[in-house]
RNA sequence: GGCGAGUUGGCGGAGUGGUGACGCAGCGGAUUGCAAAUCCGUGUACAUGAGUUCGAUUCUCAUACUCGCCUCCA
């Protein structure tokens, strides 16, 4: 059996990855709040995770795989979106939770088994917070539950940051009903026209963080495999999921391996919507970016380091996939290669793994390239469709087509009487128009036609 | 202020204690009437300083610079 090593960040090494149960293997990953289409920077973590689940199953076997990905529809900025449109909250999360779907599905992202929304295990969050504060670990106060964090002595570990750094630091929120400012909200009061349920404590809402752990503790119990999420979510709240479930279930539960991807950058710089340079996958698929492309784009750089997005990657991205369809269309499926396995069972390196597929196109191992591919996710039967020419789609009619096969032919003929002006301009005026033309010896060019040809340069060669 | 990451050839980007990927671009060649496309070939790069070592781009320490997270946006 292939041995998978994974870099947990919780002990900022990396480990040879055995599961618990070899029969279900389990990976939890922090999902979307669904307030709005996913940015890009959204799909990150989605298309990484994806690999990891596509390489789990293809190690232990698909029926030994759980994957859970939350959605997270509890959240003041739904609330605040409900406040400005006046549709309902279950209105709004059903929606995004749809786009959100459809839009890593475009990226070749399989669905995760487990799709759990946070408003449907509110009772078991509940029953946990409960729990947190029967052994002493939260208390409430002023219609909230707090957790007690100096009571978790291990506060801080996935981080590595002391509860005294972190005052320092002094950015968290103060607030007079707060034993220690560090103390986070398990459980807070709605008024009237928020989300709320009834709870021990009132009318009120859960806290962010509380989620994760409740959800992951009743779909997996109480020791999992993997959990993952971006970066940013470290800290506070992987650390926080952390102190909740092993203050309640024990310090040896909860997730043995943390994974986290590296954040995402836009031409060098921060994606944020100030700097305008803050797009959804949606906007760079209607752009006309494939999904396909925007995968290997992603996979290109390891998940473990800061990503750039650039327009220059996409296009090469583009030129690498449209060559490999064009070579693996019409072949047989092979078996994956074992550089490609191996590549990926070393902490995920999907860069590795395409180089070696760019060495299996080399080769002329058409077969094995598009096994290799799809366990990344690309080259598969359903994706190659934008990287067809026109022709081929059915897009071009029979007019344009006469056009172009009349006009190669005349200029066949006239490169035959070496009237090299002739078919030269013929030529110019097919390749201005953005038809490809294939020259052969001793006949017509084959020619092909990508989607932006200009239909109106081929009048003129009527 | 705290935490962390990075610095590799023109660009992107892996990896390795000793034969220095891969892609794109460039250059040379084949092919072509000329091109395009295609194919073949081609590049001693590893921030700086010191240390460990027979030997370091790879390990250790320091310095500089860049970047990210901790703050609504992942």
């Amino acid at each position: 059996m292939t041995e998978i090593k994974l870099y947990n960040t919780l002990t900022k090494t990396k480990e040879v990855f055995t599961p618990l149960d070899i029969d279900n293997v389990r990976m939890y990953v922090c999902g979307p709040t669904v307030y709005d289409r996913a940015h890009i920077g959204n799909a990150r973590p989605v298309v990484v995770f994806d690999v990891l689940f596509r390489l789990l199953r293809h190690v232990y076997g698909e029926d030994h795989v759980t994957y859970a990905r939350n959605f997270t529809d509890v959240d003041d900025k739904i609330n605040a979106k409900a406040e400005q449109t006046g549709r309902s909250i279950r209105d709004i999360t059903d929606e995004t939770i749809g786009w959100f779907l459809e839009d890593m599905g475009a990226l070749g992202a399989l669905e995760p088994d487990l799709a759990p929304r946070a408003t449907e295990y509110i009772p078991e969050m509940i029953a946990m917070i409960e729990e947190l504060i029967e052994k002493g670990f939260a208390y409430p106060a002023e219609g909230h539950v707090l957790f007690r964090v100096k009571e978790y002595q291990n506060y801080g570990k996935l981080s590595r940051r002391s509860l005294d750094d972190m005052i320092a630091g002094a950015r968290v929120e103060v607030a007079p009903y707060k034993e220690n400012p560090m103390d986070f909200v398990l459980w807070k009061p709605s008024s009237g026209d928020q989300p709320g349920w009834e709870s021990p404590w009132g009318y009120g809402r859960p806290g962010w963080h509380i989620e994760c752990s409740a959800m992951s503790h009743k779909l997996f119990g109480e020791k999992f495999d993997i959990h993952g999420g971006g970066l940013d979510l470290q800290f506070p709240h992987h650390e926080n999921e952390i102190a909740q479930s092993c203050a309640c279930y024990g310090e040896d539960t909860f997730a043995q391996v943390w994974m986290h991807n590296e954040m995402l950058q836009v031409e060098g710089k921060k994606m944020s919507k100030s700097l305008g340079n803050f797009f959804s996958v949606r906007e760079l698929l209607d752009q006309g970016y494939p999904g396909e492309v925007i995968r290997f784009v992603f996979l290109s750089t390891h998940y473990s380091k800061p990503m750039d997005w650039t327009e220059k990657k996409a296009k090469e991205a583009e030129a690498t996939l449209r060559k490999w369809h064009k070579a693996t269309t019409d072949i047989a499926i092979g078996i994956p290669s074992v550089g490609v396995i191996n590549a990926l069972a070393d902490d995920l390196n999907t860069h590795g793994a395409i180089t070696v597929c760019q060495k299996l196109y080399s080769k002329r191992d058409f077969a094995s390239l598009k096994a290799s591919a799809q366990m990344l996710g690309i080259l598969g039967a359903d994706q190659g469709d934008w990287a067809k020419s026109a022709d081929d789609r059915g897009i071009i009619n029979d007019d344009i087509r006469e056009i172009i096969t009349n006009a190669v032919f005349k200029r066949h003929n006239a490169k035959l009487q070496k009237d090299f002006a002739t078919s030269d301009s013929i030529r110019d005026l097919l390749t201005d128009a953005g038809v490809i033309l294939h020259d052969q010896k001793d006949k017509p060019a084959q020619w092909e036609i990508p989607d932006d040809v200009d239909v109106s340069k081929l009048e003129a060669l009527k």
